[in-house]
DNA sequence: GAGCCTTTGAAGGTT
DNA sequence: AACCTTCAAAGGCTC
């Protein structure tokens, strides 16, 4: 698996992907065919991301050392390839045009209150640290997370004098569309926003996305796409608006590593970093670095009282459903069933790479496209994912790897097979097992709907047909993997 | 309202 | 070792 350790550098990616990147050689040839309609695509996307770029134009330089070294493919080839390279970094806005994890100076202020105390009224921890400036807030609050996470997270910007500036940033600036943006996810988050069985702070990252605006805010649709521009104040940089109480609502895709409610979302306690899972688990006032009494009773918070984004607890669904209890027969097996799952937490994966990169990009793609279909914003966000160049992908790769490494060490018994069905109580059925070419799972073509990338296909489809039904079973393959799979044997597209 | 769709990657299980 | 399965996020859609 494609991983950043071990000093390879090189090994950012899995082989397969690197195929199915090569494989875009159709994919790439239809657009040459197509030259002229791209161009008009071009003309589309350049108009998407316009704006935007009009900050970064001093990027433009830079953008040449970040490519990826050339590679011994073909001059068309890799002009195809490039082409596609640039279109995805345009309709990433320039996202990639920053410094890296141009997310991580931000740090996340809490959001002051949640789902944790119905009453709307500060959660204790909250209390603690509202209306205290940001800087103090965090020198205060949280200079153990703040040691801790520069120690754990190098790359994380945790100096207050990043905040400071940032807040005098945005103490200068008048409101602005970016502000309002920003702005659009209230102090007092509402229930809706935040699903009970949610932690407070998620991975979402709708909030400061670039070009996500809320429907009522909807601006600037360019009008020869209907795809909405997202405003960007000339002044402001595009890539996470920042307004007056709207830094903490800065999601970042590990922004549960980062302070929530002035607090760390990983638990930072007297004895270390960390308990071990079972202790972790479990909400353990003499454990939390508050008081009991200032440590909310909520089924999902952690020893420290904060959720974490990881844990949660089917205790939502279980009330529910205990409810109905009078009305429904459970035998005791079931109850000391259910109580058992009441005890034991949800602990999520870790994120992978692609997953971060969804949660960071998903609100521009949303915004870019006017598409709110995961299903279809994930095709598009797979394709992105593959035209990212290494070193971009790299960024995600490791910050997937130090994330893995802290779950790890925050929940050393987890497994991820606690969380398959049965060991969560949560009954997901089993993928329905599709005939190949069924569904559009393996479809010949499945056109995008932003219409800013080519045509999909399943670039991993020939893998998956070779493994799952074998080479001797090639009838079974879908259409592209027989394709694909003659063209590699005639040597037609090189792995 | 539960599950599906759709993506990639990680991890665990199976062959 | 290779392959298979499940889950992680997300929100509209289907049954």
């Amino acid at each position: 698996m494609p991983q950043l350790n071990g000093g390879g550098g090189d090994d950012l990616g899995a082989n397969d992907e690197l195929i199915s990147f090569k494989d875009e050689g159709e994919q790439e040839e239809k657009i040459s065919e197509n030259s002229s309609a791209e161009r008009d695509l071009a003309d589309v996307k350049s108009s998407l991301v316009n704006e935007s770029e009009t900050n970064q134009n001093s990027s433009s330089d830079s953008e040449a050392e970040r490519r990826p070294p050339p590679r011994t493919e073909t001059s068309f080839r890799e002009k195809a390839r490039e082409s596609l390279e640039e279109a995805a970094k345009r309709q990433d806005g320039g996202l990639f045009k920053g410094p890296p994890y141009p997310g991580y100076p931000f740090i996340m202020i809490p959001d002051l209150s949640g789902p944790y105390l119905p009453n709307g009224s500060l959660s204790p921890t909250a209390r603690t640290c509202v209306n205290v400036p940001l800087d103090l807030h965090l020198t205060s609050c949280c200079s153990p997370l703040m040691q801790y996470l520069q120690m754990k997270w190098p790359l994380l910007d945790v100096q207050t004098g990043n905040l400071q500036s940032r807040q005098a940033l945005k103490d200068a600036r008048s409101p602005s569309p970016a502000h309002i943006v920003s702005n659009k996810v209230p102090v007092v988050q509402h229930p809706h926003h935040v699903h009970p069985l949610t932690p407070l702070i998620t991975y979402s990252n709708e909030h400061f996305t670039p070009g996500n605006p809320p429907p009522h805010l909807q601006a600037d649709i360019d009008p020869k796409t209907g795809i909405p521009r997202p405003p960007h104040p000339p002044d402001i940089s595009p890539y996470y608006p920042l307004s007056p109480g709207t830094v903490g609502q800065i999601p970042h895709p590990l922004g549960w590593l980062v302070p929530q409610q002035g607090q760390p979302v990983y638990p930072i306690t007297t004895g270390g970093f960390r308990h071990p899972y079972p202790t972790a688990l479990t909400v353990n006032a003499s454990m939390s670095r508050f008081p009991p009494h200032m440590v909310p009773p909520h089924h999902s918070l952690h020893t420290t009282g904060i959720p974490h984004p990881a844990i949660v607890t089917p205790t939502v669904k279980q009330e529910s459903s205990q409810s109905d209890m009078g009305s429904l027969h459970s035998s005791k097996h079931q109850d000391s069933k259910k109580e058992e799952e009441k005890k034991k937490p949800h602990i999520k994966k870790p994120l992978n790479a692609f997953m971060l990169y969804m949660k960071e990009m998903r609100a521009k793609v949303v915004a870019e496209c006017t598409l709110k279909e995961s299903a279809a914003i994930n095709q598009i966000l797979g394709r992105r994912w593959h035209a990212l160049s290494r070193e971009e992908q790299a960024k995600y790769y490791e910050l997937a790897r130090k994330e893995r490494q802290l779950h790890m060490q925050l929940y050393p018994g987890w497994s991820a097979r606690d969380n398959y069905v049965g060991g969560y109580g949560k009954k997901k059925k089993r993928k329905r097992d599709k005939q190949p070419g069924e569904t559009n799972e393996h479809s010949e073509c499945y056109l995008n709907p932003c219409l800013t990338l080519p045509p999909i296909t399943d670039l991993s489809a020939p893998k998956k047909c070779r493994a799952r039904f074998g080479l001797d079973q090639q009838n079974n393959w879908c259409g592209p993997c027989r394709c694909k799979y003659s063209k590699e044997v005639s040597g037609i597209v090189r792995s």
